[in-house]
DNA sequence: ACTTTTTTTGTAGTTGTACTACATTTCTGC
DNA sequence: GCAGAAATGTAGTACAACTACAAAAAAAGT
């Protein structure tokens, strides 16, 4: 939130921006403050406030008071939270733990519920899972594997082009292959989705929204996701698709019912044998 | 907040508990609400709402609001987060991403920013860093060594014991072992850097505190997580693991500076040939 | 350089919301 | 069953948020 006026000022108007350094300033005694208040504190009246709202895409003052209110709790204090270089290794701890919790804070707002009801129903049912993914989304896939085999399901997770390009190739109906690229514009994953839909098999995409892979998908589940690519690595947008392969993983364990939680038990004993008491 | 109500419940009349229920019922939808939306589908007067809120030590309605709208950003918002089987997804979703986030701000609370330190000083100035893990930690350490070799660190991930443990034993004084296991207790893992030691190499481990894993690093970085063992899979674990990796990469990727970025840039524009425009 | 048009900012007024004082109802103890 | 106390609702008030409009400032055209 603060990040997004920091963003959009340049963009206002002069009388605007006076209220958008006000917030900035002191943003905790703002949310206890009224639309008078806070006009006076910057000098300005009382529409030009609510304008400087409207301008951040609130409904109104309290929209944005609410908002602000939500953006200052979650511990995500800094405007620019991109790390610099001079920053303290405390400052670098508290940056990336945060950028990483805002992303799944606005990815847990937005998120498309229907969608991933689409995707457990698809992935509860499948005769057989296959995960896609090249780069860190191929960390992903192969993490989503580790979590699907456990829950009894045929899985594999290719993350080499060639090679999910035949597998997509002897796909049958009643399989699913989850595609995953942040972007959604990998054009090997693209190519490969392709096939494996002229198989005949179901398709669920972890990727931006309104992205080709997206369009091409039965299911898109969309992380949000800050604009900035940062200079260095991408690196919230992994953990939030990982939480979103968790909450897949999870929905399709519900189905399951009691006696894969049995099942999970079992592998729970067998790995105790490889660790130490 | 949503806890204190619950608390505060049993001692409250029987109209403000209505309100109670309905706020418990549908926080989210209650911080967009007046009182008098709210005060008729409590069907209750409008007072009543307002000795609701002072009930709960707030000012006024307003307030209350506020409060409540902070307590729902900032995570843990179900009294019982542990997801149950009759959960709709729309709770899955909520609770997953919740638990998710509370471990990584709970993490961040307590992490040990003098053992960060160390370790990114080992990890800057290493000639040569392995990653081991096996299980949901191997999958962190392919994540890691797709982040650090970036950085141009020579940089190997291994997730077979056999073949960590010959690895291993010819490490040499500058190379850096990143051992990574959420319970430190691993014996393949405890073995192979026992032979890292002795071979003279640096070890970080990633690993909870007091394990035997944490005993033998020269710097241990501690995930917080949840004791309660889910039934289900190990999920939170992973994601404040990859964080932790994270903050290393960005802590190595400063103490390297400027030229480091312009490389970064370069392996950026390399990758976009493979993206649709 | 002056006028015209557009944009920006402030003023005054309206609506609606939160809150208060008081009346009515409901419960409890004698 | 009645008196007192507690709890709940009604009506009214004050104030905050928002709107319509006008004045001022800036930009564009002549």
């Amino acid at each position: 939130m603060l990040n997004q006026i920091e963003t959009l000022k340049p963009r206002m108007r002069k009388s605007e921006r006076k209220v958008a350094d006000c917030v900035l300033a002191q943003p905790d005694t703002v949310i206890s403050d009224s639309i008078a208040a806070l006009a006076a504190r910057a000098q300005v009246s009382e529409p030009t406030v609510i304008r400087f709202c409207r301008a951040l895409g609130c409904d109104g003052y309290q929209d944005f008071k609410l908002r602000l209110a939500q953006s200052l709790a979650s511990g995500v204090r800094f405007v620019h939270s991109v790390v610099a270089p001079d920053d303290a290794p405390r400052q670098v701890v508290a940056k990336v733990f945060d950028s990483a919790v805002a992303s799944l804070l606005r990815t847990r707002a937005q998120l498309d519920t229907a969608a991933i009801e689409r995707a457990i129903d698809l992935l509860a049912s499948a005769r057989k899972i296959e995960f896609y993914g090249h780069g860190a989304s191929g960390i992903v896939a192969l993490d989503a594997q580790h979590k699907f085999f456990r829950l009894a399901v045929p899985t594999v997770a290719y993350i080499d082009a060639h090679v999910h390009s035949m597998s997509a190739a002897i796909l049958e109906p009643g399989d699913v292959v989850v595609a995953i690229s942040h972007s959604g514009r990998s054009k090997d994953l693209i190519a490969s989705v392709q096939v494996a839909r002229a198989a005949g098999a179901a398709v669920v995409a972890i990727a931006a929204a309104g992205s080709p892979l997206a369009e091409l998908a039965h299911a898109t589940i969309s992380p949000a996701v800050d604009e900035d690519t940062s200079t260095y690595i991408p690196m919230s947008s992994r953990i939030v698709d990982l939480v979103i392969v968790d909450v897949l993983a999870i929905g399709v364990a519900l189905r399951r019912g009691p006696d894969l939680v049995r099942r999970l038990e079992k592998t729970k004993t067998t790995l105790m044998e490889k660790h130490l008491s």
